[in-house]
DNA sequence: CTAGGGTTAG
């Protein structure tokens, strides 16, 4: 291993001008804290004291319960004299830190003359603790200048830095620090790498970091498992676990939080059973991490009923269970149930957090429930002092303008004073389509259009409000402007899941063996639409498919749900999802009205990654039609 | 004495 020196930390030399980059803190301005005085049961006894002397090694700091345990234990080691001993000072640094008392441990820490590796990793690892990435990074850099030697525990420690404030530059140069001068402890390094750059969705150089390791261990496997899941590969993340295991590497709850990640962002309910099945079988308690993991999968997978159950099952819930569980049945079209379960939270004495409110938004403006959900909007930051961010904004626009209260949601628009985003314009835009709103369409696009010139989904959405008000020449326009950008849209595409099994259709696809079938039950439930009154909206299909394909499309096609569905649904893609029991993935607002009219089972609209349940007569969204 | 992987929204 090599020693750093001034002479080779030369940033021209060693390609570490980062350093300089760093922002400098004055150590110097070093606060004396005076003891605080030791209530009565936090008192150690100087026997106590004098073991430690004895044993070194007995982590003393780490029995401290409390701060003031702390200070009472440095005072005592001082009064003992013991504190030259480099040991024991960095022990007492280590229990300030862990107690977050910054100000004490870098006191303490200045006053140690001669550091050593520990008390600078030690103390490097307090601030990243703390979250205090700048005070982190500058005794970093005094440690790299230091000429002491560079330690194994202290690159996972600044790496980390990196991974939580998505720093990828910063995390690049820190690798060439670790090829330059070893891995030193080669797993934790390379786990810690993975991670970020997975976090900084720089999946490539995760996966070549991945694959280039000589030796992997059960950390390493679960970093590459959340990295896949992170950037939106979960097919591949399940594909890693089973790997992991052929390999002979046990999983332990940590990994199966990922593999559960991974299986909730899949949204394959089969593929969420064998993970649950696993689970048991394996006997992993369910801790409140794991058991929120569970409910969110299965509520995404479309099961809010075993969510249900495994919610009930979680012993010490907190904030994040609760809104997992209300945002659930906000996505299953349930808002009053979200609205209940709040109050039922808030009974249990959780208190709420700025993601606990943009789920009960999201639920309420889901369900129609537009006075409850302004009541929540305000709640929020009367009683929370939770100040609304623009996700917050956009429920809200989102709740007025599925209402048609198109005016309100510009309005509030007009008097936010948060950056918008192209997520609330389009919520707006989407009101704009469902009440036939032109002009304000033409509005908005504009300044989303600003925002994200190549999303083909907001030129779609613009064009098909053209063509609900027969405005072809602007509809040819636009695709004009596509054509002319450069700007595809990429074909919808549809995928059942029937008997453990999914089937992927993409629009007039007939290589699927069961084509005919299919086909003929479109065709049954296509004539059953027609008799509930249902007239089939041709414009819709304008984008994707040509003019003397639509009618035969919509009415003779098998896709003809899918396609339907296909085109209504999220712009761009969103996966749409029709199976046996007549789950349906798309659009709940346009579609739910007459897929309920279809069937009297149960239906379940998937729309963004969100599930709405929907019966017969029982149509949660009928506030809109 | 010090180091890597975990839950909600986006």
């Amino acid at each position: 291993m090599l020693k750093f020196t001034r002479q080779n930390l030369d940033p021209s030399n060693h390609g570490l001008r980062f350093l300089s980059r760093l922002q400098s803190t004055d150590h110097n301005q070093i606060l004396q804290q005076p003891f605080s005085s030791p209530d009565s049961d936090s008192h150690i006894k100087e026997t106590e004291i004098s073991q430690f002397s004895e044993t070194l090694d007995l982590k003393f700091s780490r029995k401290c319960k409390n701060l003031a345990q702390v200070h009472q234990v440095h005072a005592q080691v001082i009064v003992n004299g013991l504190i030259r001993d480099l040991s024991f000072a960095n022990n007492i640094l280590y229990g300030y830190t862990l107690h977050r008392a910054l100000q004490s441990a870098s006191t303490l820490f200045c006053g140690i003359s001669e550091k050593n590796a520990v008390s600078w990793s030690v103390m490097i690892g307090g601030y990243a603790k703390a979250d205090d990435y700048v005070n982190c990074y500058s005794t970093f850099r005094e440690y790299m200048r230091s000429g002491d030697r560079l330690d194994n525990y202290t690159l996972p420690v600044v790496i980390r830095v990196c991974r939580n404030t998505r720093d990828l530059q910063l995390g690049r140069l820190l690798h060439c620090v670790v090829h330059k001068f070893g891995f030193g402890s080669y797993l934790f390094v390379a786990a810690v790498l993975v991670d970020m750059y997975a976090k900084c969705k720089a999946i490539g150089d995760a996966a070549r970091l991945f694959d280039e390791m000589p030796k992997r261990d059960l950390v390493s496997w679960t970093v590459m498992i959340g990295a896949c899941t992170e950037c939106g590969n979960p097919e591949k993340a399940l594909d890693l676990f089973d790997r992991m295991r052929q390999e002979g590497v046990m999983p332990d709850k940590v990994a199966m939080v990922n593999v559960v990640n991974a299986s909730a962002k899949l949204g394959v309910m089969h593929k969420a059973k064998i993970v649950d099945n696993y689970i048991q079988k394996m006997r992993f308690s369910l801790d409140v991490v794991l058991g929120t993991a569970l409910v969110d999968m299965h509520a995404k997978c479309g099961s809010i009923e075993l969510a249900r159950e495994i919610f009930g099952r979680i012993r010490e819930k907190n904030v994040i269970s609760w809104s997992t569980m209300i945002a659930a049945h906000g996505y299953h079209g349930e808002g009053q149930k979200a609205l209940d379960l709040f109050h039922l939270m808030l009974k249990n004495g959780i208190l709420p957090n700025n993601i606990t409110f943009i789920s009960l938004l999201y639920a309420c403006s889901h369900s129609g429930l537009v006075e409850e959900g302004l009541n929540i909007f305000s709640l929020m930051q009367e009683e929370y002092g939770v100040r609304p961010d623009v996700k917050h904004f956009t429920c809200v626009v989102d709740l007025f303008g599925r209402a048609g209260k198109l005016d309100q949601a510009v309005t509030l628009i007009e008097d936010m004073d948060i950056e918008k985003d192209a997520g609330l314009w389009g919520a707006l835009l989407g009101a704009c389509r469902i009440h036939g709103h032109v002009e304000l369409a033409e509005k908005v696009a504009e300044s989303l259009l600003e925002l994200q010139p190549q999303n083909a989904g907001h030129y779609v959405l613009l064009s098909n409000i053209y063509a609900k008000a027969g405005r072809w020449k602007e509809v040819a326009k636009i695709r004009e402007l596509m054509t002319h950008q450069r700007i595809k849209k990429i074909p919808g595409w549809t995928w059942t899941e029937v008997d453990n099994k999914i089937h992927k259709f993409s629009v007039g696809d007939h290589t699927h063996p069961l084509s005919e079938e299919i086909y003929e039950e479109l065709k049954c439930l296509s004539e059953k639409l027609e008799l509930a009154g249902y007239v089939p909206d041709t414009n819709f299909v304008l984008h994707d498919i040509d003019e003397e394909l639509k009618l035969g499309l919509l009415h003779t096609h098998s896709e003809k749900l899918a396609i339907v569905f296909g085109l209504i649904s999220t712009p761009e893609g969103t996966p749409i999802r029709i199976t046996k029991n007549l789950r349906v993935c798309g659009d709940c607002h346009t579609f739910t009205k007459f897929v309920s009219l279809v069937t009297n089972r149960l239906v379940v609209v998937r729309d963004a990654n969100r599930f709405h349940h929907f019966k017969e007569g029982a149509c949660s969204c009928r506030d809109y039609w």
